[in-house]
DNA sequence: TAACTGACCGACCGTACGGTCAGTCGATAA
DNA sequence: TTATCGACTGACCGTACGGTCGGTCAGTTA
């Protein structure tokens, strides 16, 4: 892991390329870089380990072409996401709701990228503030912010940490699905749209100035 | 990975096996199982590989030695947190604050169990759940369950819901913190005390029955 | 039809992997 | 003093790793 983007086409040119970018995102989202090795990518995809290399310089490029791909397709979704209308308290239930359908739209993905940005690399953290969270984190907060100074958010708050809860809030979810299916009490994990409503309700609730304006009937 | 446990001491009975844990601890919490060689592993414990085999049995008995370590220190820990005394919120806001202190000084160790909690494989999952996270998880849905009868909590609310709100920010903190320490805006990264403080506000401001009472100044 | 190109493959290379084994050595016990 | 035992090692084994190379072959271009 020494640079951090190498060349590659930005669209598949043939379809064993295809199936060696497919096959791959699956097997490293799953298993991680140093979980899967290039033969068992080979395999997946049905072609051979030395098309792999004709068609990426390494491993590492292989691996960095996946994560440009992942990070603009994941980035573009999102961004379109945070362009919401209307009030307040609405346009942040829209995206909370729309952000959870995303991640477990494009798990694997999203799996992929998350590993990265809690590496603990701070090389790789920064990628991926750079290409993706930082834009839309931005964006939240700029959310929160104006809505603090029309006096809708109670103003001893931080709106960076309105906007890290409310995103966190999914995230973890998203995170800890697997999981919370082993807990008996975690009812909520099976059904996602009534987590984010009740998340969300919690959360608006818990920041708005007035204390009533974000509750509403289960 | 097949069997979920292996015989080995509880407690090293010699010097090189601490170093052996000491090493393999840190390695495997930042690399992970498929990123860390026994001759990785052996080098930084100032040890023959040889000599790893002779206490453990292969690398997956030596992984899962450390992940029963790890699990039972955790766990112990985590235990006394919950048996708090006091008022409903206000034991609520000395759990999230000792949960979240807990987790930075144990970093090695729960980034170690985060990755097996959320690696995907049920077998894995199931066996963190058994063996730590069930229990805490009961003794926290039971505290807020307690709460909603006594009329404190919004009745419309799932208690289990609520129990992972607050653990999830928390956890979500600690495995972000990285990253957020790459945004500007994000000031909370550098200060987990403020952060809890105004975490729990929020949260329990949304969930208490009344609105207000959960509220206190900044 | 000849030259060229890009997709693709089987066989191979050096290296590092997890794991084994015969044996050394210092301490305890009979 | 000898036998035993656990901690420890260097040398070794078979295998899988990332990566390379010479070459085939279908499709374009001139």
């Amino acid at each position: 892991m020494t640079a951090i983007a190498l060349s590659a086409s930005a669209t598949p040119q043939s379809a064993g390329e295809a199936a060696i970018l497919d096959a791959a995102v699956h097997l490293f989202s799953v298993h991680g870089y140093d979980g899967v090795s290039m033969r068992r990518i080979a395999e997946a995809a049905g072609v051979s380990k030395a098309n792999i290399y004709h068609h990426f310089a390494s491993k590492e490029a292989l691996y960095f072409a996946i994560m440009r791909r992942s990070a603009a397709e994941l980035t573009q979704l999102l961004e379109s996401l945070a362009e919401g209308k209307g009030a307040f308290n609405q346009r942040l239930q829209a995206f909370a709701a729309g952000h959870l359908e995303h991640l477990f739209e494009n798990a694997e993905r999203v799996r992929l990228v998350l590993r990265e940005a809690f590496s603990g690399d701070e090389e790789k953290t920064r990628a991926v503030v750079e290409q993706m969270v930082g834009g839309i984190v931005h964006r939240m907060i700029a959310i929160f912010a104006a809505g603090q100074q029309a006096g809708l958010l109670r103003p001893e708050l931080d709106p960076g940490l309105c906007a890290h809860l409310l995103m966190g809030a999914d995230l973890f979810y998203f995170q800890a699905h697997g999981l919370l299916q082993q807990i008996p009490e975690a009812g909520f994990a099976r059904d996602p749209g009534r987590y984010s409503k009740q998340m969300v309700d919690v959360l608006l609730n818990g920041m708005l100035a007035g204390g009533a304006e974000g509750r509403r009937a289960p």
